[in-house]
Parts: C-alpha cells; structure tokens; sequence
DNA sequence: TAAATATATTAACAATGTTCATTATATTTG
DNA sequence: CAAATATAATGAACATTGTTAATATATTTA
C-alpha cells in the first residue's frame, strides 16, 4: 500500500469515525452531511472526495457495528454453559446492545437499504447477523440430541422473527412501555423458543 | 355543523385523500408538502391554512388505513370457521394487505412515531391493532377450552412479535427472498404459535 | 355596491444534499 | 531552492423540501 492509499484510507476514517460516534449518540437523524465534515475536521465538499454520498458512510458504518455488538456480545457470555443457556443468554445481549443504541438498531432495522448503495450485500449481512451470534449453540444442539436439525431450523426462524418484532416495538417506544415489562416478554419468547416440547 | 366547518373539513379532505393515494401508491418517500398540494389541486402553503404540519396529515391516515384493513380483514374471512383457523386466517389476510401496500407497513410500523404529532394514541392504535384482529378468536378458543387464558396471553405475543419480525424483514427485502418462501415462514409461524402444544 | 373578513397564493428563508470552479497545499522537477 | 505541476480542500452555487410571512383574491356583510 503506498503512501496515497495510506493517507485516503486515513481521511476515510475520520468520516467513517465521526459518522460512527454521530450514530451511536444522536442517531441516523442527527446525522448530515455538514454535521459529519465538522466533527471530522473538515468542509463538506471534502466529504465528497472520499465517499459517493453520504448513504456510503452510513452503510460502511453496518459493518463495524456488527463487529462491536459481536465483541460485546462475547465478552458477557465467555462463561456461559454451551447450548440452550448459552442462546438465551447470548440474545439478551443481543438485544441489550441494541437498547443501549437505538441509533444502531434504526440503522440496522428501520432504514430502508434500498436507498443505500451495494444494498444488497448489507442487508445480508444484518439478516444472518441472529443466526452468526447463535449458530454455534445451535449446533451444540444438535450434536448432543437436544434438538433435530428441524427443530433448530423452526425455533432459530421462530426467535429470529420474534425478537426482530419486539425490538422493533419496543425501539419505537410502543410497547411494551417499560423496560421491565420489556425484558419479561423477552424472557416468555426465550422460554417458548427454547424450552417447550 | 355550519358551512364553514362544511367546507373547512371539505378542504382537510381533499388533502388527505391525496396523501392516502401517495401513500398507498409510492410510500412515504413520495410524500412532500408540495407533492400532496399539487395533487390536492391547491398550492403548498393553503395546506398550512388546514394542518399544523405535513406529519400531522401523514399521521391523520393512520387511522383510515387501519379501518381499510380491517374491512379488508373480515371481507377475506366471512367464512372462516371461528378459533385457530379464523386466527390463522386473519393473520394471512393481515399480511396480504400489508405486502399490498408496502409504504402502509413502513407508515406504521418504519416511521419512527416520535417525529409525529400525537404520537402516543397513535402508537397505540398501532400496537393493539393485531390484536384487536384476532382476539374475538382468541376469546373463543379460551370459551371452548381450546386454550387456558394464560396460554393465550402468551401465544397472541409470540404471533404478533413474530409477524411483526417476519414482515419487517421480507418488506425491507432483506429475506426470506421470494413471496413464496415467505408464506412458507408465515406458515410455519402460524403452525407453531397456534397448534403446537 | 363597498368595506370587512376569510381564504389562497406567491415570495422568501432555512436546512440539507450535491456539484464544480477556485483556491490552497504538497510534490516534483529543473 | 524556485518554478511548475499535481493533488487536495474549500466556498460558492444550485436543487429539494419544510415552513412562515406578506400579498392577492374571493366571500360575506352592512
């Protein structure tokens, strides 16, 4: 890499870096193409010199998020016992990194992708994004006859899709309308998803 | 109601209807104060003369929206046999009007409520409004000893958070990929939260 | 019909995304 | 090192959209 690739990939950062804390802190709607260039030390118009448009920086931001939540996710279930426990613990931290940035799930969830550049990769990303942070619980499953595959295949889509809703809910501010009540619902979806017959 | 009341809600109207078009037609991105206006047959600031806002009038469709589904709803299931299979029949015609008219979904379940007027009896309305489709169905099921009404309780949570989930992804066209592997989810969805014991 | 009132419209401003010509800076070359 | 050249950063400018204020038009009333 020589130096000219080094100093962009550098410039990139900056943006990348503001847009990132812009994200985490005040959300997608804080965030514009002025507000981004000045918390990065820059004009707008440089923005332009490093990005097609300000959708770009937003997506590239996908990624890098999914690394953080996944770390998180890592770091609260190192002594988690394998299996169903380690599931159900492993989404509560799934969804707590989201609570803790509302910003990061409307971008995940809500934005529309079609408007985003290199769409559709993104949106397979944030799609397999459930079953990457649980698939080696699953297959634990499997292996020690807890679950068939068809099981798993039925109670990973069916978890997927409720916790997805019940983020989106209660993201929304909609229901339920506390954390508490939030958590406890949280709690049945686990319990139907894991542990009935 | 005096002829000005006549005619002032005349007016709310004509705007209101063109915003509903838009909405049904091209979504939410569509909709700008200028656009709504021009459809109305009126210029952009007479809209003010009728509406605090554009988010207002966005807002004021939610309802008619709803009332329209539910037609829509119970002209699909006149004869459905009442309990599970009108639940599950509801919930595929619930879904069916959604996938319909996309920038519905996205105005009720994408469009963060917060930026919009009124916000919380609305958020609401939206909330409940699963709800109120199935649970004359539900209390039918609980009368014929079908299922406890803690069962219910739980059962009406994981359909409706799991729709939500289910739809939010297909729409925003991230997955499943085809209509067809959709219903298929939707199915087995519906198979686990109503049949399984 | 003329004055008073209500209603609709045009003009104008602010915020935001974007492009481009110009300016400033860094690099190369004689 | 100084001039020439390439590169990068910037401000001016335009388009779109939401919104408000001033103006024009229509309606009502005396």
């Amino acid at each position: 890499m020589d130096n000219k690739e080094i100093q962009e990939k550098r410039m990139r950062g900056y943006f990348i870096e503001a847009t990132r804390e812009m994200l985490k802190g005040e959300g997608l709607k804080s965030i514009n193409v002025r507000a981004v260039a000045d918390r990065a030390g820059y004009s707008y118009a440089t923005l332009y010199n490093y990005f097609k448009d300000i959708k770009e920086l937003i997506f590239i931001c996908v990624q890098g998020f999914q690394e953080e939540a996944e770390t998180f996710i890592n770091s609260k279930t190192k002594k988690s016992k394998p299996g169903i426990e380690r599931i159900s613990e492993r989404t509560k931290a799934y969804i707590e990194y989201f609570t803790q940035y509302p910003g990061i799930f409307e971008l995940f969830f809500l934005e529309k992708l079609n408007t985003l550049s290199g769409k559709q990769p993104t949106a397979n990303l944030i799609f397999t994004f459930y079953d990457r942070i649980t698939a080696e619980d699953w297959e634990y499953c499997v292996r020690e006859n807890i679950f068939t595959r068809d099981e798993v295949a039925s109670r990973t889509k069916i978890l997927k899709y409720s916790i997805t809703g019940i983020l989106l809910m209660y993201m929304n501010r909609m229901h339920p309308e506390s954390y508490k009540d939030f958590l406890a619902d949280v709690d049945q979806l686990l319990e139907t998803g894991l542990r009935t017959k």
